[in-house]
DNA sequence: CTGAAAGCGCTTACAG
DNA sequence: CTGAAAGCGCTTACAG
């Protein structure tokens, strides 16, 4: 009930009769202490409710035990539950690991800004970045030392490390499903093709007409932006283009709702007239009617596979970067 | 170029010409140094460009510069967009005032769990909780001397800070609506009634009834979890009882969907048999059709009031709990 | 395997 | 208004 000041090595190395430097080699798991003095040591850290002061040992050995999560404004954060769900799974492991998750939701382009001054200042142990616009601050970060890791691929040829959904294998399930359904004009809505997954995704679909010993006619591609409305948008203008389109595939589940729309506008069934894929697996294609047929990735493992490779580098251990399976979610739209 | 070290004050005071205290000093804000020698050592730290070592001030000034925000393992973190915007706004608010935000996702039940002992070990400066089921730990660090504040309602009378959506208003505001359209039976399917929020929203639709002279029918309040399936089952219940039911408030948007779900497999059209709205204002409101009425709250802005709850804390400044407005939004389904 | 000692980079009474 | 000095609570060569 006292409210006594917390213990210090001082308080412990006089409880076990050992001095400071003892008492640090233990608690830091040095294995060539004494058996007995570990044990000593281990006791009075126990009986006497000692508890780390972290800005102690950051200051005399330079590690902060933070892990800095840098999420770029941009991102549709704010109505996305993907990044949520990454950062928790991100979270777990560090903690398991004894690090804390410094979370940053800023601009991220500039290579001067705050969080670049931050990071620079190594105020954290390493740095875990989400889906980039632009790397240079990364690589320079990367240059200087910093531990980093990428959730999504980074944009050029690199050796930074990063995990990312299989977008490929995505685009390529959801495609040949569609075509195997017997669809002979499959069409697909992209989102940004500037960004790795966006491109990747359109690559899968290439991928199943090439193996199909087809090549999709140029116009049954279509650039959405992600919003439901670029889904509705692109589906008419397939529509009125290709009237006998009988199958898209859209980049994520907010375009497959708007082409269903559009769809169902045009006086046409899903699936039966045109059959439609999203990519996600978000809540709104479950609660859909038709509900969406769709692309699930495990995006809580996605965030605990960038912790892990965040520790293996902090660690020392070999790094390999990592893409993660998908998953085809069959329900009534395919 | 030149990968040189980063200065220290011994650098700046030695190019500014005075002693480390002075440095301190200036760099803390302290009014009573010679305009001069603060224009000086601003000087050295531009030329020098110095960075602040965070572990060194938080050793020596016992401050940390880092607030945690804390999220229940149990909250449907995994599909739920809330907690995730709300974090941004809190973070975003916390950056501009130098503070860093710690992520801490875990079980928050346990008095002496990891956080607790993270918490208890002073290495944040405070710590803003997401809406509880207990309370125990927040009672106990708080009483610690801990600054706190909380996001959601605290369970009982309390002098915790906290700021709260309106969801008393919200229920108003949505029931309101739908008995001054003419609605004569109108019926709610609550959330988890146990926590603060589902109780409130509840008081609010009990309200307008008694405003009315009314009182509901018992069995026109049906309890859901805020799961879709919930919505669906719970209204399926109330057209059985009550086959001329003509509104429901559903305490989220998921829950809605399925009482609309429900409403259309029994043959009946909303909002000309059964008006209805939801809470929350989440993308699926937008792109289900008919689209949904709901109420919005401004989420991003709930979390900017938390973090300058707890900046005024930090600051000794007064510190006043915060409602937040919420409003009704008209689309298709009511 | 262990201890004494210096040091990490700041802050803050204290004395002037 | 300012400086010298002690101190925050750890870690880590160094010497034995």
């Amino acid at each position: 009930m006292s409210a006594k000041a917390r213990p210090t090595y001082s308080a412990i190395a006089k409880a076990a009769g050992v001095s400071e430097a003892t008492v640090s080699r233990v608690l830091n798991n040095d294995e060539r202490v004494n058996p007995e003095r570990t044990a000593a040591v281990m006791k009075a850290v126990e009986e006497l409710g000692y508890r780390r002061h972290r800005a102690a040992t950051a200051l005399a050995s330079g590690r902060t035990g933070l892990i800095a999560v840098v999420i770029d404004d941009d991102l549709s954060v704010f109505s996305d539950p993907f990044w949520g769900t990454v950062t928790s799974g991100i979270s777990r492991v560090l903690m398991e690991n004894h690090l804390q998750t410094v979370l940053m939701v800023t601009s991220v382009n500039s290579v001067d800004g705050p969080v670049a001054h931050y990071l620079e200042g190594r105020e954290v142990d390493g740095a875990i970045f989400f889906q980039l616009h632009k790397d240079a601050l990364v690589r320079k970060l990367a240059k200087q030392g910093l531990p980093i890791v990428i959730t999504g691929s980074p944009h050029t040829d690199t050796d930074l490390y990063f995990v990312d959904t299989d977008n490929f294998g995505g685009g390529y399930a959801a495609t040949k499903h569609l075509m195997s359904r017997g669809c002979k004009k499959v069409a697909i809505i992209t989102g940004d093709i500037e960004t790795t997954a966006g491109h990747q995704r359109l690559d899968g679909y290439n991928q199943v007409y090439r193996e199909f010993g087809r090549v999709p006619n140029k116009s049954l591609i279509r650039q959405g932006d992600y919003s439901y409305e670029s889904g509705q948008v692109q589906m008419e203008h397939l529509l009125a283009e290709h009237p006998d389109v009988d199958a898209v595939f859209a980049c994520n589940d907010l375009m497959a709702l708007g082409a269903i729309a559009a769809i169902e506008a045009a006086g046409k069934s899903v699936p039966d007239d045109v059959a439609v894929i999203g990519f996600d697996d978000s809540v709104s294609s479950r609660t859909s009617r038709p509900q969406l047929s769709t692309i699930r990735q495990d995006i809580t493992a996605l965030g605990e596979a960038a912790a892990e490779l965040m520790i293996a580098q902090l660690n020392g251990e070999p790094v390999e970067s990592r893409i993660m399976p998908v998953e085809l979610v069959l329900r009534e739209s395919a």
